[in-house]
DNA sequence: TCTGCATTTCGGAAAATACCGATATATTTG
DNA sequence: CAAATATATCGGTATTTTCCGAAATGCAGA
């Protein structure tokens, strides 16, 4: 995990709100509202576009930014893709910046 | 302490390493090299300088970026700035970031 | 196959950041 | 005061990031 490439993708706010939704997703997406949702597999590209309120091409670029430094992970299932967070990854990330600093 | 703020003063590798130095300024310049040194105020712009291989003008500018989101405190004594880390800001950030994600 | 929906990719305009040199300010010293 | 040194500030150019709309891709149902 690169540190400074990380540091980058957490310095926006938008992103870093993404972290957060995904740590909980039933309790930041309500059900009711919520497109489609697998506990397993995250939550998919629409249903946080749409709390985001970004454009659908922004939010893909997001999350593929977050997934490119390995904070979320993707699964495409049919025509849509779930992200999830990717706890190892968030924990690995604790730690180095704990032994960095 | 704003996340945000931080993260982008840490999306920079030679402002993380300006931090990374300051942890143990002993280790990082070698007595002989450092024009100024004291352990209670920290190390001096030009010391910080030499070693990063950066212009006066933009070390001094990643030195106040770093004070001014509270990671590094400065004092002034005579015509020298010295910067030492502010290490209660770094375990804030720490503490901080374990709570946030 | 045609249509529609979810997502990604691409190209670009606007804003932010990186980093410098020139200049200004403060301090020390002769 | 004048010269030298350390640092800060300013202005600008080059690069990167932000975020969008248009177009492309992939999948599902009629």
């Amino acid at each position: 995990m690169e540190l400074i490439t990380v540091f980058k993708a957490l310095s926006n706010e938008i992103r870093v709100n993404i972290l957060i939704w995904l740590k909980e997703p039933r309790l930041h997406f309500p059900a009711e509202e919520l497109q489609d949702y697998d506990p397993k597999l995250g939550v998919c590209v629409s249903d946080i576009k749409k709390k985001a309120g970004l454009s659908a091409s922004t939010t893909s670029d997001y999350l593929s930014l977050l997934q490119k430094c390995g904070l979320v992970d993707a699964t495409r299932v049919g025509q849509w893709t779930y992200y999830k967070r990717n706890e190892k990854a968030m924990a690995t990330l604790n730690k180095m910046i704990r032994e960095t600093f």
